[in-house]
DNA sequence: CGAATAGTTAGCCGTATGGCTAACCGAATG
DNA sequence: CATTCGGTTAGCCATACGGCTAACTATTCG
């Protein structure tokens, strides 16, 4: 999962993946609007596969590169997830049951 | 949007998280867990922070962490956005008109 | 007030990351 | 078959990142 995010923290590599939601793309295509080299660009799409967020096969001397779904959503369930239980601790407890709660485990931690 | 994934992508700073979303805690506490040395650990909060993942305050000599939920949500919603979109192109288009789409792309192209 | 507690600051180190150029390879194309 | 086109490999560079230790500040407690 550290790839992953890690992949998605570069706005390049996020443009790539916005462009390739509408589509498979050649990689010369993708490059076209990025004002990089070609070569650095190649290393954007090498993290982005081996975050498994793309994958891509060669036809000809063409290089099609695809968008991989499964590890976007797992990352959104990741995320919702989290958010899920931090709003739902707000909804279940207020300001007092917090605060025996946090009273509480410090007790327990306490050596 | 980029130093938030890229605090997202360090496993100690998502366990950091997932300790925030049962509520605030003191920097002491979030550290224990980890077999790292506390300023290495201060590192860490202060990358999440920076990123608005989370805000702190201090009292007396103790800092209090606690998450921001509003990036979590962004970020969801984000990746929520690409993955509707990819999949609602495999809904509406088959292989023969996407195959369409994509010349009638490159004939705009060409210059 | 002196000692212990909880963070904080400063600085060092090795690896990873993002950028480049130059040179190369294999598939079209004239 | 020579050329061009699309991509790839190799290697260099500067900065960023994650880790450490040592030393310091600011509370709180006895």
């Amino acid at each position: 999962m550290d790839t992953f995010f890690g992949a998605l923290s570069d706005p390049t590599r996020r443009a790539v993946i916005e462009a390739l939601v509408t589509g498979p793309r050649p990689v010369g295509e993708l490059h076209a609007p990025h004002d990089i080299a070609l070569p650095t660009f190649l290393k954007h799409l090498k993290v982005l596969e081996a975050s498994g967020l793309v994958r891509s096969e060669k036809k000809g001397r063409v290089r099609i590169v695809h968008i991989e779904a499964a590890p976007l959503a797992e990352a959104e369930a990741w995320l919702h997830r989290q958010r899920r239980l931090w709003e739902g601790r707000l909804d279940r407890l207020g300001a007092l049951a917090e605060q025996l709660e946090r009273e509480h485990k410090s007790d327990g931690d306490r050596r």
